[in-house]
DNA sequence: GCAAGGTC
């Protein structure tokens, strides 16, 4: 039996041949220089034994949807796109017709066909054009014919039963993955078009006038998950902007024993009445100038929680974070390592790992390294050190979370570092919560409360592995005296204070609110957030902080005023910034997926309401000029 | 000249 094995990357492709021939394959040049035929034979008992295996891959989806020449953007009016027929035509990607040959030309000398594709949404996707190709070149290979071998990492056990335990491909995903694109194209097309034609001359005339030619070519594109993005990042904007300082009062306690002073907080926190403190402050002071009673002191348990299992945007967010690796370059670090097999795939939404996970494996290769080996060494020697990991609430029935496959101490800078994250993320993931005691103190003076606690570590724990989390006994504690003894008033004063503003967004945030809100993907959420810089919608900003730096997201005049012109439109509820529109329709797709909505129908009610916001957009488009200038003489006028 | 999703 001759079997064909199509991955959807040759790095999969290779992987998978060296592991099912046991690095015993011939390997061939493509027409395409990215990918390459690996031929083998490997032991399939559904189909009788040895067979000649020939394995090759795609790069990704081979077609793609795109606006006929026919509905340009000077030879159609703009709404047309809503409606049009669309083409198919190749991505541009280095050849994806080659790709296709190859896979057609192939598929004429095979008996079998088995999609490797990655194991979510878009890569049953890619698994339905592997099959039209090779469909091409052997007609008996169709969606029902087809194999589909599932696995979500490199371990070599798990790619062997995933290649004699294969499945299908699930036509509901493909169904969904197809209303997606659709519905982005022509949605994109349509108000990138109706801006462009729309905003173009008036920022080109303000700007000529001043500082030469910035966005004087761009054009301003609108994207389902551009938008949102960019709304985000206005929002922050905003709340700063409108922010108005409060003063308040508090009442400032500081008591003593001994040589040693202890502060209080005032149970009552902040007041926005001075009057009010003041006059609580008197009566304390009446009452008794120099003494208050200790009326409650416990001592109670405390625990800071091992980190979850890593999933995608985790990672993402840490390294932004913690090494100022932007969300960008640590998904391309991440995939390098998953594809020198050191961990496992790095996009993933799950943060429980499976079951039957065999966790003492996996740190028992960690105990070579020379900074975190005798640490994993001490989670398998004791028994009472190790603990399955916490299980989170997401999962995407694809892969597990983020987590290292093999041991590997040769790497070097940025691939180092993100290597190191996960591994000590894991091992801290498989240890036990730190745990610590909690001493509180309530005192009263007059007829006012005031609390002082005391945190003691006592077990670090998972700690000693994670380096990055923070958590230490407390310096100042509570005073060592009883319930109803007196203590001594240091000093009892009014102080007063005034509330600051929201800091403007950091890049870590704004993954977050796009992973909450379900804006893009673990693979995109980067890409939205350069693209919006390039569209010169946000700028990044780095400014001082303490010793280091820390970097910021500002909306520029044009991102501005698109975002705040758009809530300006009355568009019923709906506004094309805000993340619900994109939220409905990933509800949608998963009612596709799951089969409780037809494909036709929410391709149909999505389109109508895209429909008429883009109406509404084209009457009013006066308005997003005004913001447009609006804000452009603001500016100018404020420097 | 347009999207978002893959990948090199």
């Amino acid at each position: 039996m001759r079997v064909l094995c199509v991955a959807e990357k040759n790095s999969i492709s290779k992987n998978v041949s060296q592991i099912l021939s046991k690095n015993s394959y011939q390997m061939e040049n493509t027409q395409n220089k990215y990918i390459k035929n690996y031929k083998f034979t490997f032991n399939f008992p559904r189909w009788g034994g040895d067979c000649e295996v020939t394995m090759t891959a795609a790069a990704g989806h081979i077609t793609k949807k795109e606006i006929p020449s026919s509905n340009g953007w000077n030879n159609s009016p703009t709404i047309s796109v809503f409606d049009c027929s669309l083409e198919t035509i190749y991505t541009d990607n280095d050849g994806a017709e080659k790709i296709a040959n190859n896979i057609q030309s192939l598929a004429r000398n095979a008996d079998m066909l088995m999609i490797w594709t990655d194991c979510d949404r878009e890569g049953e996707f890619i698994g339905w054009e592997i099959v039209k190709y090779a469909q091409r070149g052997n007609p008996r290979f169709n969606l029902d014919t087809a194999f589909r071998a599932k696995f979500s990492h490199l371990e070599p056990n798990h790619i062997r039963q995933a290649a004699i335990n294969p499945i299908k491909l699930d036509k509901l995903a493909i169904d969904a993955v197809d209303v997606r694109s659709e519905l982005d194209l022509r949605t994109g097309v349509a108000f990138t078009r109706i801006l462009t034609k729309g905003l173009q001359d008036t920022i080109r005339r303000l700007n000529s006038r001043n500082d030469g030619n910035k966005n004087d070519k761009s054009i301003i594109s609108y994207g389902p998950c551009q938008f949102p993005t960019l709304g985000f990042v206005v929002d922050r904007h905003l709340r700063i902007k409108n922010f108005k300082a409060e003063s308040f009062w508090y009442i400032d306690l500081k008591v003593k024993k001994g040589h040693s002073k202890y502060n209080f907080t005032w149970d009552r926190g902040r007041l926005f009445d001075r009057l009010y403190v003041v006059s609580l402050y008197q009566d304390c002071i009446l009452q008794n100038s120099s003494t208050v009673t200790v009326k409650e002191l416990f001592t109670k348990p405390k625990s800071k929680y091992a980190p979850l299992p890593l999933t995608t945007v985790e990672l993402q967010k840490d390294c932004s974070k913690y090494f100022k690796i932007s969300a960008k370059d640590s998904l391309n670090i991440a995939e390098n390592l998953y594809t020198k097999g050191l961990i496992s795939y790095p996009r993933t939404e799950t943060d429980s790992f499976p079951r039957n996970m065999d966790f003492k494996h996996l740190i028992s290769q960690q105990r070579e390294s020379s900074e975190w080996g005798e640490y994993a060494n001490s989670l398998l020697n004791d028994p009472t050190k190790f603990r399955i990991p916490r299980r989170g609430k997401h999962d995407d029935e694809a892969h597990p979370p983020i987590h290292p496959v093999t041991f590997q101490s040769n790497l070097v800078g940025k691939e180092k570092t993100i290597y190191e994250y996960v591994v000590r993320r894991f091992l801290a993931a498989c240890s036990l919560d730190a745990t610590g005691s909690m001493t509180n103190m309530t005192v009263q003076w007059g007829d006012e409360i005031f609390k002082a606690n005391g945190l003691v570590v006592l077990e670090r724990n998972y700690l000693e592995v994670y380096k990055w989390d923070h958590w230490d006994s407390t310096k100042n504690t509570v005073p060592n005296a009883n319930i109803g003894e007196k203590l001594s008033i240091v000093s009892a004063v009014v102080n007063s204070g005034e509330t600051s503003p929201p800091q403007p967004l950091t890049e870590t945030e704004l993954i977050a609110l796009m992973d909450v809100n379900g804006i893009g993907t673990d693979a995109t959420i980067a890409d939205h957030i350069e693209k919006i810089i390039t569209r010169e919608y946000i700028t990044k900003e780095k400014k001082k902080d303490g010793r280091s730096y820390k970097e910021t997201l500002h909306p520029t005049i044009l991102g501005y005023s698109l975002s705040v012109g758009f809530s300006q439109l009355g568009l019923d509820n709906i506004s094309l910034t805000k993340p619900f529109l994109r939220g409905d329709m990933e509800k949608d797709l998963n009612g596709i997926c799951n089969g409780t909505k037809q494909k036709g129908q929410v391709l149909e009610n999505t389109l109508k309401v895209y429909k008429e916001a883009f109406k509404v957009t084209e009457r009013k488009m006066p308005i997003l000029i005004k913001a447009y200038k609006d804000s452009w003489n603001y500016t100018h006028n404020d420097n």
